[in-house]
DNA sequence: TTGACAAACTTAACAATGTTAAGTATATTT
DNA sequence: AAATATACTTAACATTGTTAAGTTTGTCAA
């Protein structure tokens, strides 16, 4: 019989709803200024129904999570072709921020709250969020090869490279409004060039 | 008469006695666990006299934010009598995460949180704040000068390292849990001290 | 086809939050 | 001593996440 058939196939739709229409309300308000209430609104239910299939809000945004991550993911594959491993890693680092800026929330989601992340246990549910740190450490190893920047212990250096881009991404995300407009590209484009600079060698 | 200089005398008492429980709330519990009900148990009055003395909970907490910022600048200061200008930068780098670590909700406050900063409207509020930042800058212009750093626009290099720093203490703070402990420490150190020895010049 | 049962969904309600309005003591002034 | 201003409290509101109880709807066996 395909009645069960069906009614796992609504069930998914309906996990589908839920999560589309969280996702939308979260890009444009943020985390806190999503309520399950305003979810339930858009999908046209009750509050209470989203419980029947998810345990609670931090889980709902423990799926979105997963969806942020990829997303994170597919921005960064767009510089692996950049021959120049040298140019290449500077052009991570770019796109790393890029990505944060024009996704404030996703990021925030990812790297800053706590909420939705106490969701994750299991450890699979990392891989998709190391599969970009495998990313840099493989840029950051072929600079290595190509003699590029100084060798040394390759995670030291993947995090103190991805600590820079996630400090400016934050700072730039929290704190930005400290920064004229037409001065934080600047800023960021030639602090990133800078220090680079300095890592890579001559 | 010297009743009104009494009665302001009083209210000064209550603004602090708000202020120091709300603070010690604060550095054990973090921003969102600190209710108006939980300081007013602990003041022993009702919750609703202390908005005879704030205006509202961001209010509060903006008010510990200049104490914050007055700890933060203090433990920077520590690192300002060691003599060489390329040691005592890096000095001022690991003090700076030393502080975030030990102080994280201060540090929340100070740079991650959104609420209690949008009280900050007058410029001279952020003289408290920057006068850590300013301490930096000196110290890159003193690299500089002695040609221990390669010379560059001070507002990039000094954006560059603080990102650097800021990013090392926020993503300690908030996803340190996914770095087994005793590598930690090590990260740390040896992430700065690979890329300051990048920037340094030999 | 109908009656029993399970699944899907809703309404009502709870406790906690920040915050406001109205009321009550207490202190000061006239 | 009466009038008034000050300090504080109680009660309440709206909003939050979440649970319990009730209702409707769909499915299946007789």
């Amino acid at each position: 019989m395909g009645i069960s058939e069906r009614k796992e196939r609504e069930k998914q739709d309906m996990i589908k709803l839920i999560l589309d229409e969280a996702m939308k309300l979260f890009i444009e308000e943020g985390y806190e200024n999503v309520t399950m209430r305003k979810i339930a609104d858009r999908i046209e239910y009750s509050a209470t129904t989203i419980y029947l299939y998810f345990k609670d809000k931090s889980e709902i945004f423990y799926s979105l999570l997963k969806i942020a991550f990829d997303k994170f993911y597919e921005s960064q594959l767009s510089v692996q072709n950049i021959p120049d491993p040298k140019e290449r890693l500077m052009a991570h680092g770019l796109v790393y921020i890029k990505f944060a800026m024009n996704n404030p929330n996703y990021y925030e989601l990812m790297f800053i709250l706590d909420d939705p992340v106490t969701k994750m246990n299991c450890p699979e549910d990392w891989q998709t969020s190391t599969r970009t740190y495998d990313l840099l450490k493989k840029n950051i190893q072929e600079c290595m090869d190509a003699g590029c920047i100084e060798k040394a212990d390759i995670e030291v250096v993947a995090f103190g490279l991805w600590s820079l881009v996630h400090g400016i991404a934050t700072l730039m995300i929290k704190r930005g409004f400290m920064v004229p407009e037409p001065f934080r590209e600047y800023l960021i484009y030639n602090s990133i060039q800078y220090i680079f600079s300095g890592v890579i060698m001559k």
